[in-house]
DNA sequence: AGCACGCCGACT
DNA sequence: GTCGGCGTGCTC
């Protein structure tokens, strides 16, 4: 009997989103299993694809064999077969596009550079008699206490009689797979001891195994809950399943790894961004192969292909991190659910800080909701105050507050550490000539530059443009050009010549690019080797230092003025885990926000560390606007090089939209994008507020349709935006 | 995405 | 008369 198979060639275009059915060719038909990569021909051209389906249904139509297979081995299962769909319905993005973003490169269909796996070469022993001269003999000694030697360690006593022994057919060489990544553990961690809150959200947890629950997990900064997790974990791996535990990329420190390693020695895989091709490519064949019982990674580990899961936990489930930004735009938290109700076992949310969602969800019991209100370690939330900056300018003290500064000089005496968070990297952001006028900008963006002052040059945020600068403005040439605007670096450079003595160090996208600097920094400060740790919100994520005794903000505003509605859960959470850094111990900790906004209620909902009033405040507005969660939001992107093309046909979109849609949902816009001008390209921006609407959908994708054949134009939705 | 087919302008 | 522009449409 003929066998058929559907195959999805490895083309991001919408135009080939679909599969294509191949002949089995009668001597591959044993290898081609479902989830595998092979070639076929199609068109004049070879290409890679999926194999999504296999079938003997009868075919209509000319029909082409299959070339080849190009892995043994399959690099999907049903699952992820499942959750492809499920992701191309999310996202509306095309199929092949939403598998191969759930892939490590080494197994997406067309990857250009190969990667292999690494063998490393053994010895065993076949016959160990013989004559055999001094060399040979140690050789054969070797394998007195070993069954198998490193081809290496026989090398280092004698090459030609390691190979006179081959030869003779004394010993015999094997190639084992060797995995690049591996943790080394030399001693292990006993569970704690919980406490009673934790022990009672273990237990509560631990009720709904087997049940495809979500629970959030409340539990205020410094509570504990890696140690719930953990706990959790134990019960999970007695029940002979598995565990998938994703934390943003920023907290996935090897403080992290190493304390789940040491927990639960060789069961665990990591994923991030930080490993090589090839380190993530063995990580995920010992999670497909079952060789590791425990992932732990940042977003794209959601779609590790482990088997049999008992728990998922997404730490941090507020996190922005969670969401990816490019296509396919999905949420981990969605995913995660979604895998939840294939593998039957409970979601575990963690925050401090839940989302908007994630509460108003809990709220309406769809989620179970556990909150824990204690530090672990007995400490007291820190005090917090604010400082009105508007006084303090006045003052001359617009970088540092004199509280803050005094507040820093009594720690510094102490011997206790300080953490610094200031949003803003690079040195100066606005560049202007007191003489003429003239201010730096980005010539592909309408923004304005930042000053870089350890290289000396303006960069771009968005793009990336870079220009060297000298102290001449190049507008009327002379020698008058500020500084204005404060970044990481002039913070920095402040803070060495107020405290000259301190030792300082700077955590930031820029001063971390270096594979290891961030790792460095962090274990550097917690031994400390520095005194005072300042830097973007890298340095507000889930960091444990004992002896933080004070958390400065030094702009609060920063992130409250960003005109998006998320900006103020983005704030509170940024400023409650920012200050969520001091007094996790023995040392009473202490947070100084500085402001210009001393009203705002925003603050004052951290000041009182109340998650309560602040999510009813938030929640009020989002009702009155229409926004999350009472509203679904659409995100619709029109971007072109060409300024005529985009505005005319933005218009066109906003007409179409209106006139395909639900009456009951609202269409904002169009509006210029922010920043409108990226790299070159234009872009505009409509949302669409929603409740139920059965013709969104569609019409979205019909656009869709429009602008991915219309050239020079590109329409982007985002559908969780 | 590629690549072929196809129908109109400017050239040896 | 032909060479070549890129609009349209198909790929099992």
């Amino acid at each position: 009997m003929n066998m058929y198979a559907d195959v999805l060639v490895e083309i991001k275009a919408k135009q080939v989103d679909k599969t294509f059915t191949y002949l089995i060719p009668t001597n591959l038909k044993d290898k081609i299993k479902v989830g595998v990569l092979v070639v076929v021909p199609f068109g004049k051209k070879q290409v890679e694809g999926y194999v999504l389906n296999i079938h003997n249904k009868k075919i209509d139509f000319e029909i082409k064999e299959i070339i080849n297979i190009k892995n043994e081995e399959r690099v999907l299962n049903e699952e992820l077969i499942e959750l492809g769909y499920f992701l191309k319905e999310e996202t509306l993005c095309s199929l092949s596009n939403c598998i191969s973003s759930m892939l490590p490169k080494a197994l997406k269909a067309k990857s250009g550079n190969v990667v292999n796996k690494k063998y490393l070469s053994y010895l065993v022993l076949v016959n160990k008699d013989g004559k055999f001269n001094v060399q040979q003999q140690r050789i054969i000694d070797l394998f007195k206490n070993n069954n198998e030697i490193l081809k290496k360690e026989a090398y280092l006593i004698s090459e030609s009689a390691t190979k006179t022994l081959i030869k003779k057919g004394n010993i015999k060489e094997i190639k084992k797979e060797e995995y690049r990544y591996n943790l080394r553990v030399d001693e292990l961690d006993k569970p704690k001891k919980l406490n009673l809150e934790q022990q009672n959200a273990v237990d509560k947890i631990s009720s709904y195994f087997n049940t495809s629950k979500t629970i959030l997990l409340h539990g205020v900064t410094g509570s504990g809950k890696t140690e719930i997790y953990m706990n959790l974990i134990e019960k999970v791996l007695k029940e002979k399943k598995t565990a998938l535990v994703l934390v943003p990329e920023i907290s996935l420190t090897p403080q992290l790894i190493l304390r789940f390693n040491k927990r639960f020695p060789k069961l665990i895989a990591v994923l991030h961004s930080h490993l090589s091709d090839g380190e993530r490519f063995d990580e995920w064949r010992k999670i497909e192969k079952g060789e590791c019982q425990i992932v732990i990674g940042a977003r794209s580990a959601v779609f590790a292909p482990l088997k049999n899961i008992g728990i998922i936990i997404l730490d941090e489930e507020h996190s922005d991190s969670y969401k990816q930004e490019n296509n396919p735009k999905y949420h981990a938290r969605k995913v995660a659910i979604k895998r939840s109700l294939y593998h039957n076992c409970p979601v575990i949310l963690g925050s401090a800080t839940p989302s908007l969602d994630s509460m108003a969800r809990a709220l309406k019991k769809r989620y179970e909701y556990i909150s824990i209100n204690k530090r672990a370690s007995g400490a007291d939330l820190p005090n917090i105050s604010l400082v009105d900056m508007s006084e303090e300018a006045k003052a001359r003290h617009n970088i540092l507050s004199r509280e803050l500064e005094y507040k820093i000089i009594e720690r510094l005496n102490k011997k206790e550490q300080i953490v610094l968070l200031l949003n803003r990297r690079g040195h100066s952001t606005i560049i202007t000539c007191a003489n003429c006028g003239f201010t730096y900008r980005c010539p592909y963006c309408d923004i304005t530059l930042t000053y870089h002052k350890t290289n000396k040059h303006l960069r771009c945020h968005y793009c990336g443009y870079t220009k060297y600068v000298d102290d001449v403005c190049p507008s009327c040439h002379e020698k008058s050009l500020n500084y204005y605007g404060l970044g990481t670096e002039k913070l920095e450079e402040y803070l060495k010549e107020v405290f000259p003595t301190a030792k300082i160090v700077r955590m930031d996208a820029d001063s971390t690019t270096n594979k290891g600097f961030y790792e460095k920094i962090i274990n550097d400060f917690q031994e400390g080797k520095y005194d005072i740790l300042l830097g973007t919100q890298m340095v507000s994520k889930g960091l444990d230092f004992p002896k933080v005794s004070l958390v400065g903000i030094i702009n609060a505003d920063a992130s409250l003025n960003i005109p998006e509605y998320k900006s103020n859960e983005r704030s509170f959470a940024l400023l409650t885990q920012a200050s969520g850094r001091a007094g996790r111990s023995n040392i009473k900790g202490e947070v100084i926000i500085q402001t210009y906004n001393i009203m705002h209620p925003i603050l004052k909902c951290v000041l009182n560390h109340n998650y309560q009033a602040y999510f009813n405040y938030e929640m009020k507005i989002r009702k009155t606007l229409k926004y999350p969660p009472y509203y679904f939001l659409v995100q619709i992107k029109l971007k072109s090089r060409d300024f005529n093309l985009v505005s005319n046909e933005i218009k066109k979109v906003k007409n179409y939209l209106e006139n395909n849609i639900s009456k009951d949902s609202i269409v904002l816009g169009p509006s210029p994008a922010n920043p409108f001008l990226i790299n070159g390209i234009y872009n505009y921006e409509i949302l669409v507020k929603y409740r139920i609407d059965d013709k969104l959908i569609n019409t979205l994708k019909e656009l869709d349709k429009i602008y991915t054949i219309m050239p020079k134009i590109s329409l982007d939705i985002d559908l969780s935006y």
